[in-house]
RNA sequence: GCCGGGGUAGCUCAGAGGCAGAGCAACUGAUUCGUAAUCAGUAGGUCGCGGGUUCAACUCCCGCCCCCGGCUCCA
């Protein structure tokens, strides 16, 4: 996987580990012997067996425990409506009531096929064929009973908060080519307390939706004419400068050297990196002159010119590129989301190219940057080292080496990880991060990647060691934010739309409290600009009240309310959009307030707070 | 791409084979207001796009586009 920076939420894995161990029984248990992925697991029993109950012409296959919950898919002709969810959800109550203890049996695999074909279940047929075990286990509650490995919760009794969320379409084992199912998601707490956490949670989320609140906040639109790909509008647009600035500013103090390289891109070049054979069917193709152009769909092979244009020698590494390198993928119709997957976007991309002896260093610089970076905007990061997968190129010698600097750069800068033995991408290893937002949600943007051969071998990178030989440079890819446009998506909904000053597209907003104020707002709100502080006077004809809701709602992170008493003595009355009222402060200590705020990014509101 | 649900005013949404609707926003006027919505009036539409059925289509049928929830994909 190469130059891949952008890739989807982690929450997925789980679903997917929990299917596939289903689907293998490679494992002694169904779901983690712990209390509540096992109530969940026994939760999507009792679904099925509501389900039965009320609709028998339905056909079972599997339901596992999943991260918040579970899920449970059925054959069906036709799909469940809400109301039919709602059925289900009340079948599932009569049945915890009953208390139906949950029994293991252990039978012998040829019963369990003569049963199931018997009940007519394919599915589960098709699973135990596939089974190379002379027992298994199936799991009975009243009338229902499913082949499983369990745990299990010792009775329905045992199931008490849980609310089905949803249905929708789901391939029998996750393959595009097999019958579509009907899957229900459901979830299981193991208090009603945890149960309204998580339903408050996801109600926040979606008040915190970065498409909803971009349309509220004007931040960004899409249009039917470029599916995937965002048209900024001047308050997102800050959003992006403000970024770009931020991180101008870092890595121009750590020796990167800032590129730009061509968005159209003959075919030629792919044919030589290889992506030609692999990616052509997501990059977007141009005829110029009877000749194939693409749109790249990263910034690495372009990239490499700009190291190929000259000899480079030992003295010369390492070398930092960085690129605010637009990229376009053609992605699926249906996979895109707002900003979080497009197929247009701006990788905050790097290539270092560096000696062998360097790479440790250079690991360490990025690691220290992430760290900085995060902090910036309160986002927690967690770090994973993925080593060497099965198939791979380059030598063993190498590998060691380069897994070595990862592991080491990250115990040098203190960072605890986790292992991902044989995730790493066939050209080097690569460390992942991942930050959690304020909901809890885990993302994984930025990721620092090892590339042993990819382009060094490919593009025949070099430069001339110490001993006058020709040497291959390490190559390293890495990208903080990720891109830009899913970025500002995720701080978006991290910060619920209320951003830290240095990044609200508008920092102050000066309402007079009435027209006999106009004079002196004015004279406030020059003042501001003057100071390049972003504000705005809003003196239109309505009242106070009505001025301070809007501007509340904007997200406006400060108000000045200036009236009689202000006009008389230079100061302006602040009001945060937290509601707080700081007070009448005077002027000029408001801009420096500001001015410091802004200036150290901080993510606090802090006006009126100095000494 | 697949399954399902949608697309009606800038936004949120109602309507439904026979004159296109509401709230908010916008505009005009009145009001001159002290910390989350003042009052009145005016204007605003290719009912996603294209075809078909019909005396008549926003409404029914067919095709397409885009969005939403999932799935799949993310060498």
């Amino acid at each position: 996987m190469w130059c891949f920076f952008v890739s989807g939420p982690r929450k997925d894995l789980m679903a997917e580990q929990e299917e596939d161990r289903h689907l293998k029984l490679a494992g002694d248990l169904d779901c983690i012997p712990e209390p509540l992925p096992t109530l969940r697991h026994s939760t999507s029993h009792v679904m099925a067996q509501a389900v039965k109950q009320l609709f028998p012409e339905v056909r079972v296959a599997i339901g596992p425990a999943i991260e918040d919950g579970f899920y449970y898919d059925f054959r069906r002709a036709t799909p469940f409506t809400p109301e039919d969810l709602a059925r289900v959800e009340a079948r599932m109550r009569e049945l915890v009531k009953a208390d139906l203890p949950f029994v293991r049996e252990e039978w012998a695999r040829a019963e369990a096929i003569r049963h199931f074909k018997e009940q007519d279940e394919p599915f589960k047929v098709e699973i135990l064929e596939g089974l190379d075990v002379p027992a298994v286990s199936v799991y009975r509650q009243g009338d229902f009973l499913d082949l499983c490995r369990g745990p299990h919760v010792r009775s329905t009794r045992g199931i008490k908060a849980f609310k089905l969320l949803s249905s929708s379409g789901a391939y029998w084992r996750g393959d595009e080519r097999n019958p579509m199912l009907q899957r229900i998601y459901g979830t299981a707490w193991l208090t009603q307390e945890d149960l309204d956490t998580y339903l408050w949670r996801l109600e926040e989320a979606k008040k915190r939706d970065h498409r909803k609140l971009g349309r509220e906040l004007d931040l960004f639109d899409f249009h039917d004419v470029a599916p995937g790909a965002p048209f900024w509008l001047p308050n997102g647009m800050i959003l992006v400068r403000e970024l770009e600035k931020f991180a101008r500013e870092h890595l121009d103090a750590r020796g990167y050297q800032e590129i730009s390289t061509p968005l159209l891109i003959h075919k030629r070049l792919w044919e030589e990196s290889g992506h030609w054979e692999h990616y052509s069917e997501h990059m977007f193709k141009v005829e110029v002159e009877e000749e194939i152009f693409t749109l790249k769909p990263m910034n690495c092979p372009p990239s490499t010119f700009v190291y190929r244009r000259a000899l480079r020698s030992y003295r010369d590494l390492p070398l930092r590129f960085s690129e605010m390198g637009r990229c376009h993928r053609n992605e699926r119709s249906g996979t895109l989301t707002g900003l979080v997957r497009v197929r247009q976007f701006t990788q905050d991309d790097a290539h270092i190219y560096c000696r062998p002896d360097q790479l440790q260093a250079e690991i360490v610089g990025i690691l220290d940057l992430v760290r900085e970076w995060y902090k910036t905007f309160n986002l927690q990061p967690t770090f994973k080292l993925s080593t060497r997968p099965e198939k791979k190129l380059g030598a063993e010698a190498q590998w060691d080496a380069a897994e070595h600097a990862l592991a080491e750069a990250l115990k040098v800068t203190g960072l605890a990880y986790d292992l991902n033995p044989g995730d790493g991408a066939f050209y080097g290893p690569k460390i992942d991060i991942y930050v959690e937002d304020v909901l809890g949600r885990s993302w994984q943007i930025a990721t620092v990647q090892v590339d042993l051969v990819m382009l060094p071998e490919r593009f025949k990178l070099e430069y001339i060691d110490r001993d006058g030989q020709p040497k291959r440079p390490v190559a390293i890819h890495r990208a903080i934010f990720g891109s830009y446009e899913r970025f500002i998506g995720i701080l978006t909904e991290h910060f619920a739309g209320a951003f830290p000053t240095w990044l609200a597209p508008v920092q102050a907003r000066v309402l007079p409290v009435s027209e006999k104020h106009l004079e002196y707002a004015r004279v406030v709100f020059a003042r501001l600009r003057e100071a390049r502080i972003r504000a705005e006077l809003d003196d239109r004809n309505e009242k106070l009240g009505y001025r301070i809701r809007e501007a509340q709602v904007r997200k406006v992170p400060y108000m000045l309310v200036v009236g009689e008493r202000e006009a008389q003595n230079g100061t302006a009355s602040v009001r945060r959009r937290t509601g707080e009222d700081a007070g009448a402060i005077p002027v000029e200590r408001i801009v420096s307030d500001l001015a410091a705020e802004i200036g150290s990014r901080s993510a606090t509101l802090t006006v009126g707070r100095s000494a």
